[in-house]
Order: C-alpha cells, then structure tokens, then sequence
DNA sequence: CCTCACAAAACTGTCAACACTTCGAGCTCT
DNA sequence: AGAGCTCGAAGTGTTGACAGTTTTGTGAGG
C-alpha cells in the first residue's frame, strides 16, 4: 500500500516545482504522477480530494485538469468527472506507428542537418553499451532542426509511450537486436545517407514495435 | 445603475454550441475565432474583456485558455497574459514537413486497408475536380484506420495548418499540378502498393510546402 | 524636452461560496 | 424478497470577491 504515515492530512507541499503559478506546479506534478503510473490508469479523479492533497484549491487544480485533457492524459465528460487515461494494445500500436513515421522523418532531416559535434555525440552513445533508448532517440530528434518535430516527439509521443510501458523511464539494458540497429542508424548518418537514415530508423521502430507488442501480449495472458 | 446588459453590449450569446459546459462552449468558440483569423495573431488576450464579450465569468474562459496553451494556439506567461500565436514562415516549413511525414504514412496504411468503397470514393473525389484539397487528404487519414494519426492530421496539424495560411477554410481551386498528384496517390492506394502510395503522398506534401512557401515569400515581400 | 520616480488603475492568480447534477442509501409498495 | 421511488450526500460547474503583480499615467527634477 502506497498510503503516507499520517493518516488525516496527505497534503504534500509544492516547493520544488518550477512554475510560478500554483496552476502550473500542479500540472506538473500530475502529469509526472499519471505518468510515473502513481495513479492508476482509469481511475476516477475527486477534485476535492485531488486539491486538497496538493493544498491548493479547485480553481488552479481544474486548470490544470484542462491542460491535461488536451494532452489526452486524462478523459473528461460534463458531470461526471475526469479519469487517468487507460492505455490498450490497440492505442500501443498507433503510437508506433506514428512514431514511425516522425522519427524516421528525424532521422533523415539529421542525417543533413547534424553537425560534427552532435554526431560524434550520437557515436559515443552507441559505443558506450549502457546508454538508455531514449538519449538516442532524443539526441536525434534534436539534431532534425524542426522545433515542431522535437516537441512532438520528446513531448506529446514520448509522455503517450511512458504512459503505455508502465515503466518509470528506466535505463534497463537494450536487447543486443537494437543496440546493432542503433549503430545503423548513426552510420548512415555519419554518412550523411538520408533515405538510408530514414529506412534504418524505421526498421527499428518497427522492430520494437513487435518487440513490445509481445510482450504486452505476454503480460495480458498471465492476467 | 448604468446597466449595459442590452443596449450596445457586445455580449454573444452561445446558443448553438454543443458542449453541455460553459468552458467547452467558450473553448470551441475561442478556437474557431482564433482558426478563422478573427482575433489577430499576436494579440493580447484580455480575461476580463472576453468574458464580458461571452457573458461568462473569469473562470471556465481561464480554463478554456488552459485548453487553447496546450493546444499551442495561445502562449500564456505567468502574470503576463495570454496571447494569439503568431505563425512565422519556419513554423510553416516545420509544419509540412510533420505532415509529410505523417500523411504518407497514412497514404501507406490506405493502400493496405482501405476498403472497396473507401477507394470508390476517393476515385470520385478526383474525378469531379470541383473537390477541396482538405476533403482528399482527410479520406485518405480516415482509411488509414489509425486513430491517433486520424486525430493528429485532422485535428492539430489541421488547426494550424488553417492558422498559419491565414483563409477559412476556402473551396479554392487547386492547380493542375495537385490534381495530377491526387491522381497519382488513388492510382497507387487502387493498386495496392504502400510504397508507391506513400512516395506519391509525400512529393505531394513537398510540392504543395514549396508553392506555399513561395506565395507567402512573395506575400511578404510586398508588405 | 527627456528621464525618472511614484501612485493609481488594470490585470492575473487564487480562493471560498453557491447552483445544479449525479450517485447511492434507505424506504415503500407489490 | 425484489423492484422502484425518494431524499440526502457528494461532486462538478460557475460565480464574485480578494491579494499580489504588472502596466500606465502623471508630475517633479535634471
């Protein structure tokens, strides 16, 4: 049980945050709960029990709720409340295809764009086994010059994928299979092959894709 | 006692809105004002002013706001106010080539799971030339039967699509050359063929990124 | 004439209180 | 006992008011 010691007063301070507002803070906050999967998926929100743990009113709180629901963390409907986003098999899969689509776009635009440092960065992150998936595909993102591109990516997909996995960003080792696929993709790169940056890029979203679906199969047998 | 209410008040009415609360009904006229170009891009966004302007108080249009900052369609700094976007010749690039990427992903998946009359239709829309290009390209998102890329394409990407070309949605007539293109993509979506499918979309992308950006160029040229 | 300081107006952020809806416990009737 | 109704409790939607900040306008001084 996730309960605090003292049982009449859950109210947790706010004084880490970075947002000026109490409404930002809150977002915040929710937005890394919901996906560090602290609240459970599909669970009904209390707005005055929400507000009341972060000792602010509802106003700032349901301000935020909005921010969220446009961010498609939350579900809302008139009267009846709001709820954690559940995440389905069939939601994984569109989230990998479209995140097919943008980071081989990535992949192509940083093939032309990258500039000497970034790729040297790129192949000291394959080298070195240890690095998380997600450096590399952020650092590649950066290097495609397209801000849109970056914040679809490092933002709106990658809060979705967090939310699906289950997992708390985790640096768990990469299979063997994608560490081989990552130093494709930095190779065509380094060779500055945009359409076989593209195509390797690709490949290997598609590649986990599978990877991920299986599991998540696996998963849902034993439950 | 100088009551305002009916004489010259610029107070709207919200009649023909669809959401059940005062927020939603504010969030989709907002929107739609900020789509159609009638509040000005950059433009300050007074919270008293419009909640006088849509007879409601403060608080479900600070939430409709929250909407709108998440949606990028307004920027929002602490204790400074909301304003419009504003849309700049590089967010237009950064936007074609999103869409690039994503429509010819969806153009691929129509190849593979469109059906029968799905293609029918699209073969219409081509045929008769009185159609709009946004009719096409939103078919050919829908028989992807991809709901999130569905959601991105017709929803976001569409918004500041609208927004940043600055019409309303306007049945203009497309060049020959587009025309040629969409016969191309039906052509490849008929035969079945994914990669075709897609490399047709995505020069189709190209070509309509480049005649746009040469319009706008010129446009600011004379301004 | 320009600059700076200062006060007032306006605005944003926040809160507590008020309507209306929804849900559930308990009662009634068959 | 079980189905349906009633009424109270809890929750959501909305409002107006209050506190702190930013901006504006004004006047004195250089």
């Amino acid at each position: 049980m996730n309960e605090r010691d003292c049982q009449h007063s859950d109210e947790l301070d706010l004084p880490a945050s970075n947002g000026g507002t109490l409404a930002e803070q809150v977002y915040d906050r929710l937005s890394e709960a919901i996906l560090a999967g602290e609240l459970a998926p599909g669970a009904k929100i209390s707005e005055p029990a929400l507000a009341r743990q972060y000792g602010v009113s509802r106003g700032p709180l349901r301000e935020a709720l909005h921010r969220l629901q446009e961010r498609k963390l939350i579900t809302r409907s008139a009267n009846h409340g709001a709820r954690i986003v559940k995440p389905s098999p069939e939601a994984l899969a569109e989230l990998f295809v479209v995140r097919e689509a943008l980071e081989g776009m990535a992949a192509r635009l940083a093939a032309t764009n990258a500039t000497a440092d970034e790729i040297a960065r790129l192949r000291a992150l394959v080298d070195q086994n240890a690095i998380d998936d997600q450096d590399f595909h952020f650092t590649i993102a950066q290097c495609s010059r397209n801000p849109m591109l970056i914040g679809l990516l490092c933002g709106e997909l990658y809060s979705l994928l967090r939310l699906y996995r289950g997992l708390p960003l985790g640096v768990r080792p990469r299979s063997q299979r994608a560490q081989i696929e990552h130093e494709r993709i930095v190779s065509a790169i380094e060779d500055r092959d945009a359409d076989l940056a593209e195509m390797q890029m690709r490949r290997h979203i598609a590649s986990a894709r599978m990877r991920r679906e299986a599991a998540l199969a696996k998963d849902q047998a034993q439950a």
